[in-house]
DNA sequence: TCCATCATCCGAAACGTTTTGGATGATTTT
DNA sequence: AAAATCATCCAAAACGTTTCGGATGATGGA
């Protein structure tokens, strides 16, 4: 159906080889010729048959991501504005996307990464919400298959990375409570294993005891980073005695979550117990009261990321492919400063 | 590096033919030699070379999906929900799913459904948020390129579809809170040019009609789908006198935008202002108020959209390619059931 | 004994591209 | 006039798979 080269070498009456280099720009081409054959594409509507170019090149100009979905119902916003973000910088490239899900650490998912490693399927990986002991890159190192993580890992072998700093986010989260006079900070932990909520919780306990403030184990629940589980979690919260005064979401989704509840309980967020959280998706700054919290610039996240993996994928890798990024404070008034404040605490700010 | 067909036939001393028809499993290969191969491939560690696969079959078992983005910096959790839902629908199918992201109607999403209408990359192509006059659809149409949009156009070429059944979501929300006793409502509709926006804005006006209430031309305005857009769109409403008494969102995202707003300015939402959305995202339920809002099934609507073009792609389409999804209403305080109600609404419900 | 049938195998072509390693004349240089 | 250079072109191989149309030899029936 569609015009090959072969089709348009027969009508301007001239070989294969020379209408592909013709087209390729190459110069041991005659001009006429050339133009002949420029004509001819463009009447034939010829446009070259991708998967026959990948198989003589070799590669497939083709990244890969596998979205770790928790259960099929699922609608994180990350994602979306993740993907964007190496989309975009993929089609900087002329690189496509090849996006599947996978509930993490099933079976279907290693599988995933299974196939994934073998030739031909992406150039590259990108791979997220790295996990402490991380099977999928384990199991890509031992393949030497190229690919670049968002978060770091426990891991022992070295691979390029994009990461938030996550300690320093939770640091700057816990020193804003604690300025402003909190002693009793609850938190609602991402679930055990990810990468980032151990960076996370680390600095919740360190940072508390910079300040030489007791953390009880009843402060610390785990949720699984959805709006439901962060008000599910917050529960254990709120059933305390004497209740904690702050309280701090392992993400936007779960501090929403939590903010909820609290209101549900009768209690006002940035009065009664104040909440912050982390993410800074578009939505946190249009809840009520707006939300503090840590911002992620995850579109930009999403591009660098993507721009390291082409760097691995065409042998380009710097000396040092490690990049951390710096967390910023944004401070709303789920915080309670307009309050708080006034009791004698000094406002942090961010930049 | 990898092993291929002709690494285990001369490992086994055999063509690469019977080795290619022993993996398919024909019946023309004697058992034992059969065997011999399939342990060998297992030991060479052998995977088929897909490229190549799909260079043979003319065929690429993939299938696009070119996002709509407004903007590098967009968050909308409808798209992470919908990829999930065709993504794994494709998966179960043996489909990869190629995504892409371009501003609509922009130059460069042109483009990208031209390449894709071009034989080899994609084997069909999902089309959302459909437009009226929509470019694309008229571009695949003419191409005679498979594809499944969800949502209707007002081009006049007949193609396969899912919709939500906009109007009838329409009618459930105005008549919700024409019962309450509301008779002054504003909406903040979807951009002008999106298919479901004029399906709700017409639906919109009828069953105010229907009602013999009078619509005035202030009330309604229009909002770019954010949670911003909701939020400055909704300004001009509340600048009127008498203000209205019930707003509705084009979409949760909005009507979370106009909640802040409503909010800020120091009125109650749900009892001084109602308000409704759409779409029901996971995130409208944890509002305070929680929003009252249409359901929408994104996960499913992905999913039957993906198993529809699966069909169209192979042959077998179904004779009346049409899908039309009935909403349901979902009441929450948002539209102020809890206070409204006792003066005398009576109270709708859904099913 | 001869022919048909059957089980098993394989050569070659095909998919559409890129690349290698020249070939062919014409033009320039010595 | 011979040799070197140059511009232009192309045949064939290669990428790895599937499939078409037999080929081969053994077995069965007549």
């Amino acid at each position: 159906m569609a015009a090959t080269l072969k089709d348009i070498a027969r009508e301007v009456g001239v070989s294969v080889t020379t209408v592909s280099r013709a087209l390729a720009g190459y110069n041991d081409v005659a001009a006429n010729t050339k133009e002949r054959i420029q004509e001819t594409a463009v009447r034939l509507g010829y446009s070259p048959n991708i998967t026959a170019r990948r198989l003589q090149k070799q590669r497939t100009d083709t990244l890969g991501f596998i979205m770790p979905t928790f259960g099929p119902r699922f609608s994180d916003p990350f994602f979306s504005e993740f993907i964007a973000g190496i989309g975009n910088q993929a089609a900087a490239h002329k690189y496509d996307l090849l996006v599947s899900t996978h509930a993490p650490d099933s079976e279907g998912e290693r599988q995933a990464y299974l196939q994934a490693a073998k030739r031909g399927w992406v150039d590259g990986l990108i791979v997220v919400r790295t996990r402490e002991d991380d099977a999928r890159i384990q199991l890509l190192c031992q393949h030497d298959f190229p690919f670049v993580a968002f978060g770091r890992t426990s891991n022992e072998c070295a691979f390029p990375y994009v990461d938030e700093d996550s300690a320093a986010g939770m640091r700057l989260l816990v020193q804003h409570f604690v300025d402003l006079g909190h002693e009793r900070i609850g938190l609602i932990a991402p679930p055990s294993g990810l990468m980032f909520g151990h960076y996370r919780l680390q600095s919740f306990y360190n940072t508390m005891a910079e300040n030489n403030l007791p953390v009880q184990p009843d402060w610390i629940v785990t949720g699984d980073m959805t709006q439901r589980g962060g008000a599910e979690a917050v529960a254990a919260l709120l059933a305390l005695d004497p209740l904690p005064t702050a309280i701090i979401g392992g993400n936007d989704l779960m501090a929403i979550g939590a903010i909820n509840q609290i209101q549900q309980h009768g209690l006002r967020v940035g009065q009664d117990i104040a909440v912050g959280g982390f993410d800074d998706i578009p939505l946190s700054a249009y809840m009520t009261p707006p939300l503090t919290t840590i911002h992620q610039p995850i579109y930009e996240i999403g591009q660098q990321t993507c721009a390291m993996l082409i760097d691995v994928i065409n042998g380009r890798s710097p000396q040092d492919p490690h990049t951390l990024l710096t967390p910023t404070l944004i401070i709303r008034e789920s915080s309670g400063t307009a309050t708080i404040q006034m009791e004698g605490g000094e406002r942090i700010q961010s930049n």
